[in-house]
DNA sequence: GCGGCATCTTGATCAGGATCAGTCCGGCGA
DNA sequence: TCGCCGGACTGATCCTGATCAAGATGCCGC
């Protein structure tokens, strides 16, 4: 599944990438980043932290980073690429639960379960930080700042997940995707109106709880709007306000 | 508002009441139960634990716990009563983010941004124990399990909060519903299958995204179908295997 | 180039649940 | 006792988005 360890040598040119960290010091768009400053350099913190994580991958487009059932030990931040997260039921239809780009964090809704609930897919060759989970809360215990940061992503991650659980038009769910898609790359460093959909219109609608028809249909709709720029898969929001308040009802804020 | 700190003279005797806790011993229903055991009666640790708590209540029926923006300091575990929490949005529209009972904790949400991004409001009087968060995680570094108990609790209610964003019809979300109160109630040493709801009709059709109309009807057939007895909002559930088959699409697990 | 396949788009129809409207019921205060 | 009011139930109609169906487009291997 995975070629060699050697990092940087993915045919994937276009592909956001965090920007490496080292021995000394973490990526800086990375979740863990501010943990990670926190302590300050040299010291004996920060080697640990440094020492429970693991770089894993390359990943190839489709394959599993882990699996429903999977025994917890670790969460993973992307480094590379994108990935998604998605329940199968027992008829086998699949949901996803989320995408994650580069900087953010998988696994969380593991740790009360204690396997992993959902698979998660690379949507582009990717690659991540494992960190291992009982080092880390363990880590947490003797570092404040790392604690605080492991609460703050899960209530996070529970704030968007109510988010898209309330009813809201085809428009609003769509709208509100391309926004947050776009504040979730500029704050990571990229260009938040322009960027490529790593997933497929089937994806999206899933996530968003539509049929892909309708997503279509918006996409379409939007375009001829003004509101995007569209060609396949790359994406430029034009009217990035007009969506904005198209799709307050369940943007984050 | 309040009454005084005197417990157990709430003029509501059928209501359910978490077991009483006293200075040695947490409610053994309570979520913080097993962090409390782990250190053992008698501990320096579990004197600490006790100093952060405080008894606060009675609410009364429609009393804020807490409102939306309020800054963020506690966490609150009830202790009697049931509360909803939901937010409001620009139009006014307000949106159920779940129901608690006695045991279940509640302010979790509010960890990432420092404030609460919703209300809280007593469905029938009720009574809390209050945490102070700063007190509580700096507690949690120095008493691993009380860190775990919180990690845990965080991803539990990440996994359900994703479960009611998939897309699931108004009999199997009504089904989900039933099933998980009364899977709830029994976990807490109540009746599983006898309770009453303490919510109107139109805060369960908001909470699982429907019309009250539509849960009223569904509920009806489900009584003509012998699956429940209903008698306002008093229930029974007489066919829980056929419930929990029904609801099993977004039921934990 | 070509065929094969998956993805995307567009159109036509259908259905589940929302909305609107009317009635009933129980609780409460005057 | 009465009238009021909010909550709950039921029926009729409407509308959004799902489903079904048919092309269009793009990608890959050969």
């Amino acid at each position: 599944m995975r070629s060699d360890t050697r990092a940087g040598r993915l045919p994937e040119p276009s592909s956001p990438i965090a920007d490496d960290g080292d021995a000394i010091r973490f990526c800086r768009t990375c979740a863990f980043a501010g943990a990670c400053l926190a302590v300050g350099y040299g010291k004996p913190e920060l080697e640990a932290l440094h020492c429970l994580v693991e770089h894993v991958g390359p990943y190839r487009t489709g394959d599993h980073v882990f699996r429903t059932g999977d025994p917890f030990r670790a969460i993973f931040a992307v480094r590379a690429g994108t990935v998604k997260t998605c329940l199968v039921d027992r008829d086998g239809r699949e949901q996803v639960l989320g995408f994650y780009l580069p900087g953010e964090v998988i696994g969380l809704n593991a740790i009360y379960p204690e396997q992993f609930p959902c698979d998660a897919i690379a949507l582009e060759n990717a690659q991540f930080c494992r960190f291992s989970f009982p080092a880390m809360s363990a880590l947490a215990t003797r570092m404040p700042a790392v604690q605080q940061h492991l609460f703050r992503l899960l209530s996070k991650e529970l704030g968007t997940a109510s988010l898209l659980a309330g009813d809201h038009s085809a428009d609003e769910r769509v709208a509100a995707f391309l926004c947050d898609l776009g504040s979730r790359y500029e704050a990571r460093g990229f260009s938040g109106t322009r960027f490529a959909l790593s997933m497929s219109r089937g994806d999206i609608a899933n996530y968003l709880r539509l049929a892909s028809e309708t997503v279509s249909r918006v996409l379409t709709r939007f375009r001829s709007q003004g509101l995007i720029a569209l060609e396949g898969r790359q994406v430029e929001l034009l009217d990035a306000d007009a969506l904005r308040q198209l799709g307050e009802g369940l943007l984050p804020g």
